[in-house]
Formats: C-alpha cells, sequence, structure tokens
RNA sequence: CGGGGUGUGGCGCAGUUGGUUAGCGCACCUGCUUUGGGAGCAGGGGGUCGUGCGUUCGAGUCGCACCACCCCGACCA
C-alpha cells in the first residue's frame, strides 16, 4: 500500500485521486475515459444500491430490465433530448470482425455493416416508452412504476474516477402516470427518497431544489436536484428527478383511455443516482489521511488488530478476540480480523486510516492483563480504553455518534460556506474568493443565468424548495424576485 | 478538441555531450530478529526503457510520427 497522498490544500484534484486510487475503490483502465470498480469500492456502492432498491421497493417500484442498445431513429423522436445527448453518444455499426487479410489482429467486417445503427444507451427514456406504448391501453394499466439499475455510457471529453466517467453505473426509475398531478408527486416523492439516502446513509447534506431552464434535463418540464457541498466549496449534483410532462408520450405516442372513455397522452417521470454517488461520499467526509466512510456505509464497520510478540500471545490475543467479534457480529455489526503476520500493527493502523474503516479495535497483551482494548475512531481519530465486556454496547453507540457527527460537521461547513449576497459585485468577490453557495436574487431569465456562467463559471445549482420566500431585486436586472438561487461552481 | 506535462521492473524515480552487463527507493520472495503508529539485517527474483519508423559502427539518450495517461481550459444532467 502507497504511503502517501497529496493534501487538500497542495492539491484538491489530486488528492481526491489519490483517495480513490489508494483506498482501492477504483482504478485507471486500458480503456479511455473508463474506470475498473475495485472490490472495496463495489462492496460501497452495493451497500448503496441494496438501500435506494430497499427505498424503491418501498415506495411501490419494481426493478426491471431494458437493452444496452437503442435503434438510432428512437433518439430523433424528442428534440431536446436529443440535442442533450446526441453529443456524446457511442454508436454500434457493425456486427462482426474478421482476420486481417494484411496481418495480424482483426478488423472490422464492411460486409457487415447494420442497416440501423445502435446507440449504446446514455439514458434509456426512449426505448422505455417506446415499450411502454404496448403495455398502455387504459387508465387501469396506470400507473406503471419501473426502475431499473443498469450501465449507460455517455463519452464524455473529460473524465474524472466516479464524477465523470464515459461508462457509469446507475438506476433510472421511469413512470407512467394517469394524471400531470400524480406524476409531479412522484417526481418530487424521489428527489425526496434520494435526499433521505443521502442525509441519512451516506450522512451528506443536500439541498433539494429545482433546477433552472438551462440546467433542465434534456426533454423535461421540471427537474428536481439534491445538491451537495464537497470540501472545496464546489457543488454536486448528487440526484435529479424529472417531471417530464407529457413529452414523450407525444414523442411515442402513447395514450391511454381515461374514466371517461377519452383518449389522453400519459404523463411521465424518471429518476437516477448513479456511481457519482462514490465520489460525492468521499469528497464529503475524507481528510488528508484518507477515506472517511460512514458507518452505515462501510463494508467494515470494525477492524480488529492484535498486538503481539510471539506466537503464543497471538494465541492468547485471538482468543480474546474471537467472542468479541461474536458479541459485534449479535449486534449487526460487520468486522474483521487483521491477522496478518507480516505488517506491524502501525502499518495497519495506517492502512484502515486509509480504506476509512469507521471504528478500530487494537487489542495486545496489556489488555488482556487489563480486561481492556483499545478503540479508535476514524472520524477524529480519537482513542480510548475500553473494558472488553462494554465493548459491544460502546461500539454500537460510537457507531451511531460517528454517522452524526460526519453529517453534522459536514453541515457546518456547508453553513459556513454559503452566503446570502445583494449585489453582482459582491457575488464575484464570494465565488473569486471564497467559493461556496452564494444566495442571491435572480430574475429567472436565461439571459441573466448566462450572463452570469458567462463572467464567473458559476450556474444556478438550483432554486431551493425549500427556501424562503422574499421580496428582492435580480442583481443584475433589479427586476423582482421573491426567492434567492443557489449560484455556486459545479462538479 | 486546444494548451502544458509525463511515459524506464508492480509503484515512485535517476540515467551526464549517444558508448560495455540500465541503476536507486518502496513493494515482492526466503531466512532470522521484531511487533502498543507505516520494523531491521542478510540473501534473492523481476525491465521488449509507451509503440513504430529513421539517423548512427553503436539509441533509454538524437529526429519524425503515433498511442496512452495526468493537469488546466472548452464542452457537459
Amino acid at each position: 500500500m502507497a504511503k502517501e497522498i497529496t493534501s487538500r490544500n497542495e492539491n484538491y484534484s489530486q488528492w481526491y485521486n489519490d483517495i480513490v486510487v489508494k483506498a482501492g475503490l477504483a482504478d485507471y483502465s486500458a480503456v479511455r475515459g473508463c474506470m475498473v470498480i475495485k472490490p472495496y469500492g463495489y462492496a460501497i456502492w452495493e451497500k448503496m444500491r441494496d438501500q435506494l432498491d430497499r427505498m424503491f421497493k418501498e415506495t411501490g417500484h419494481q426493478n426491471a430490465y431494458f437493452p444496452l442498445f437503442i435503434p438510432k431513429s428512437f433518439f430523433s423522436r424528442e428534440a431536446d433530448h436529443v440535442e442533450g445527448f446526441a453529443k456524446e453518444c457511442a454508436v454500434v455499426t457493425h456486427y462482426r470482425l474478421k482476420n486481417d487479410p494484411n496481418g495480424k489482429g482483426v478488423v472490422v467486417d464492411d460486409d457487415a455493416k447494420l442497416e440501423e445503427e445502435l446507440i449504446v444507451r446514455p439514458t434509456s427514456e426512449t426505448i422505455i416508452w417506446n415499450t411502454y406504448k404496448s403495455w398502455i391501453q387504459s387508465y387501469r394499466d396506470l400507473p406503471i412504476l419501473i426502475n431499473q439499475w443498469a450501465n449507460v455510457v455517455r463519452w464524455e471529453m473529460r473524465t474524472r474516477l466516479f464524477l465523470r466517467t464515459a461508462e457509469f453505473l446507475w438506476q433510472e426509475g421511469h413512470t407512467a402516470h394517469e394524471t400531470k398531478k400524480e406524476a409531479v408527486e412522484e417526481a418530487e416523492r424521489m428527489i425526496n427518497v434520494y435526499a433521505n439516502f443521502a442525509r441519512e446513509w451516506m450522512a451528506m447534506p443536500v439541498i433539494i431544489g429545482r433546477k433552472s431552464e438551462a440546467e433542465r434535463f434534456a426533454g423535461a418540464i421540471d427537474t428536481y436536484t439534491i445538491e451537495a457541498m464537497m470540501q472545496d466549496g464546489k457543488a454536486l449534483q448528487a440526484g435529479t428527478s424529472h417531471f417530464l410532462g407529457q413529452n414523450f408520450a407525444k414523442a411515442f405516442d402513447v395514450k391511454f383511455l381515461n374514466k371517461d372513455s377519452n383518449l389522453e397522452y400519459v404523463w411521465a417521470t424518471s429518476w437516477g443516482v448513479s456511481t457519482r454517488l462514490m465520489g460525492a461520499l468521499v469528497m464529503t467526509h475524507s481528510d488528508d489521511n484518507g477515506l472517511v466512510l460512514p458507518p452505515k456505509l462501510a463494508p467494515v464497520q470494525v477492524v480488529f488488530v492484535p498486538i503481539y510478540k510471539s506466537k503464543e500471545e497471538l494465541d492468547k490475543v485471538s482468543q480474546v478476540i474471537a467472542p468479541l467479534r461474536e458479541q459485534l457480529h449479535a449486534r449487526g455489526i460487520s468486522t474483521k480480523y487483521d491477522d496478518r503476520d507480516n505488517y506491524k500493527p502501525g502499518f495497519k493502523f495506517a492502512e484502515y486510516e486509509m480504506k476509512g474503516v469507521p471504528v478500530r479495535v487494537a487489542v495486545g497483551p496489556k489488555d488482556i492483563e487489563k480486561g481492556t482494548v483499545e478503540v479508535a475512531r476514524r472520524d477524529t481519530l480519537q482513542k480510548q480504553f475500553v473494558p472488553q465486556n462494554q465493548l459491544a454496547e460502546t461500539v454500537v453507540t460510537l457507531l451511531d455518534e460517528i454517522q452524526e457527527n460526519l453529517y453534522n460537521r459536514a453541515l457546518d461547513y456547508r453553513k459556513a460556506n454559503t452566503v446570502k449576497v445583494d449585489t453582482y459585485e459582491e457575488l464575484k468577490k464570494v465565488l473569486s474568493e471564497k467559493g461556496g453557495f452564494v444566495l442571491a436574487h435572480w430574475d429567472g431569465t436565461a439571459e441573466t443565468e448566462a450572463l452570469i456562467k458567462e463572467e464567473t463559471k458559476a450556474t444556478i445549482r438550483c432554486i431551493p424548495l425549500d427556501g424562503e420566500v422574499e421580496e428582492g431585486k435580480c442583481i443584475i436586472t433589479g427586476k423582482p424576485s421573491k426567492q434567492r438561487a443557489i449560484f455556486a461552481l459545479a462538479y
């Protein structure tokens, strides 16, 4: 294991890359823009996925699976949608290779050209709405509440591990409803599911809001978002939920017979979160010693490190540790016992800090004598001695405390880096000097938004749903505004 | 896609005006001693020097082309 990571102060981007690679979350791959998610990183993703999946099921959704490939013609149906994704689509043009007649290797067989090219899905609205058309005839067929776990491909120019890769894993929910009201409620319900997940499981504070027109999903009427603040003050969109209106129903001619025997277009939503959440997790909690994981998502919550000189001593320590682990397992806590003999305790301490294990328990000869163990918490790096017979209870409490502390710490950071401004000068000053979230009145026009983006690089992250209503004037045009928008540099 | 940078054992790097058998640290393997914050000693294994073409008696080193990756920008749910 590598010893050093770049400090956040020195180079934040490099720090992030170091953590991802050195904590064993992911690696660069032989394919441009694509990463390998390593077992430890995938284990965290699995925990996220499993919990989200439970939450989707609790809100009435079912999983299904749609094709990776989408006929090119489907994409031209919804104008905004095409424009949004056309520039980053991978296209399949042939279905066969052959041996290179001139030498080594294989070449594309020109005789095997597809009649219609296939797009590797960047998102699945089109193939799904094409399918829904055949599933929906009457209001009795509605609602359809489906989610799929899948990979998607967006040919990004510039990629970063987890935050933006050409291929990534995600879930996409696609629902069909009888009424506009029902669809809007669904979109709002799911953004709240995401917010709850982020707060309670990732210990990551998020702001729920509505996207401006410019930032909206291609093809949506309304896009809801959860926005989180990273430790460098930049915003990260962690999840989105879209009210699609009847756009896709019209594009794919999906109508149903309502209770009054009238034909109507179906109302739709879609919503998703991706492996980008892994990046958010890293940048919300981790420090210069490595990854910091919230207990609820840590693959290993407690690691036991034995301290010993001889084989006999190791045996004694192991005998103390075994029942302690059992007690923790009985309380639903995951543990690991690292009795590798080729590494010293100090090395192991550093390694588990790098990997973000929330709690470390060291047991040595002195502990056996005194009936104690040494308990160290990853979030604050504090250590304490605990009687062996109180370990289980202590750890249960400690894990909750760490989960809560991480959330509060992140929330404090966000509060400390969120400011209200009333003039454009102030906005520019804050963005260039301090960063973070800037709350300002905005007249609601795309022109004003574009101007600010042009001059400051900051975008409107969202208009908070629970933001206070107050009369104000747009910082650019002076036109009346009823609510402040959040401006920030973003990932 | 533009600017900058880097490609030499698994990782990080050195390698002089071209000159013999390409070095160093970490990691790895074996043995002994160690073990409460990244162990020590001894021995050992591992490299088509990113790829291709060229210059030369001779290329890790010089030239051209290509490729990959990183950083910054443009772009972007």
